[in-house]
DNA sequence: ACCAACGTACGACATATGTCGTATGTTGTC
DNA sequence: GACAACATACGACATATGTCGTACGTTGGT
């Protein structure tokens, strides 16, 4: 493994297919890409994501189940934490900042951000601060 | 191209060294790089990175000078964008607060971050609205 | 003029990925 | 029981990437 078990772009397309129906067949999967790959490239890319442990797989039935084993958060996670150090010299706000003004975010969520900020700022002068602020650091 | 001209691992080592130093040659980009590839391999990379236009060759020299062709903004931008399509279902706050949830940033940075959120509401304001504020949002 | 350094050009190879075609096994339905 | 459907298992192949070794050409000493 190069840098962190990353996907590749098919495996991630097959990744965001279970996280949204859950655990799910071949067949099922194959149908929700609706691209124009065959049957058996999907299949084969399933198998070699269960060798490579990023799916799980339940052949007790026929269909064999496969499920993702990583959960969306921890996948992108992964992903954003490897590009963090290899593109934005470990900084995450660099990387915050390059996405919010390389694409447009609604209002909505731009409320949504400001309020995850204040939840940092809390943790992180608590963190600081053993018993309560020491009305310093602004 | 798969999605977009996205640098691979070594691409996007080789590139963050031309970004820090300016053009330079290839036995300087290896020295930068003080792994223990061999010098060839750096130099077939850059030969490739300029076959595929990342980058700029100026071979007027014995020493051939290479330079990025895109900006590290341009490229982070890129890279941030395509992945914002493949793992945030086109959020660039989504992958903002993945970023942020996953890596600590320091309070100088989250400041940094809600003066942009700032610049971006006003922006947005603008843009929807021809004259002034209609009072409303708040 | 000659040689050691240094540079580039090439060709090669291993591995990973994306894609299939084919072979082969399983099942429900007449 | 025979068959069409449907599944998985394999083997193959093209391309991209990461890595080198080797061949060759250029250049600055001495």
């Amino acid at each position: 493994m190069s840098t962190s078990g990353r996907p590749t772009d098919s495996e991630l397309q097959i990744l965001a297919i279970l996280w949204r129906t859950g655990p799910a067949t071949v067949r099922a999967v194959h149908r929700e890409l609706a691209d124009g790959t065959a049957y058996t490239t999907t299949l084969k890319t399933m198998q070699r994501m269960a060798e490579k442990n990023l799916l799980e797989r339940d052949e007790s039935r026929r269909s064999h189940v496969y499920r993702a084993r990583s959960s969306e958060a921890q996948t992108q996670g992964a992903i954003v934490s490897d590009l963090i150090d290899r593109a934005f010299s470990g900084s995450a706000a660099r990387l915050a900042m390059r996405a919010l003004s390389t694409r447009r975010a609604s209002p909505e969520e731009i409320d949504e951000i400001r309020r995850m900020l204040d939840v940092i700022r809390e943790e992180s002068s608590l963190s600081r601060e053993p018993s309560f602020e020491g009305g310093g650091d602004r």
